[in-house]
DNA sequence: TAATTCACTTTGAATTTCAAAGTACTTTAC
DNA sequence: GTAAAGTACTTTGAAATTCAAAGTGAATTA
């Protein structure tokens, strides 16, 4: 009966970094202006929190141009993949105390 | 295609409230020894928790004595109870962006 | 009478978060 | 050809948050 919200994640716990993963465990890439306008934030905002993320090696950075214009994207790492799932696990088995 | 992270709570993007708001959907009174042990918390990270939640209107506070030592319950308020629904509601619209 | 229990409060430091502004380079519009 | 806008940041600094540690006070059990 314990451990209950000792596995829930640390660099979960932002509703920006939460919403940053989430979708990149739908999409394979995703771009700084996509995310940033998914989100709805500001690019400092947005800056600091993939920054944060890739600190942890949860995702990965891939830079490129489209054209004559700068493209930065981001996809999840396995290892961010994992934190994530486990700490979605986590959240559940938190919740199933109602059950 | 927007508001993907607004109508998450930002009482709950803590660990600590999280876990006293989930024990206070199932059981109606939680007292404080209880939910400390439960969530394996020092006195003062429980206190000042509660204290926030209590502020905000999301759960109500019964002191009483049970037999001569002072007893201290928690309750989810109506307001706290939708509030939460409403923030796991938005997680779960978050991840359903996977389907 | 000393230690323990219960439920805090206070203090202070570390960490986190965020808006705002700045940077640098490019491209499109006028 | 210059001004505005786009892209993706970094920096700065202030505010808010979080937490451990220590203190409080009243009662209780050893």
């Amino acid at each position: 009966m314990k451990k209950i919200i000792a596995n829930l994640n640390k660099a979960f716990d932002n509703k920006v970094r939460l919403g940053i993963m989430s979708m990149l465990m739908v999409n394979e890439w995703v771009d700084f202006k996509t995310l940033k306008e998914m989100l709805e934030l500001t690019d400092g905002r947005l800056a600091s929190h993939v920054k944060a993320l890739e600190e942890s090696e949860y995702l990965e950075i891939r830079k490129q141009f489209i054209g004559k214009r700068p493209n930065t994207s981001y996809k999840a790492t396995t290892l961010g993949r994992k934190a994530f799932s486990d700490h979605l696990d986590a959240l559940e088995a938190l919740l199933r105390l109602k059950g």
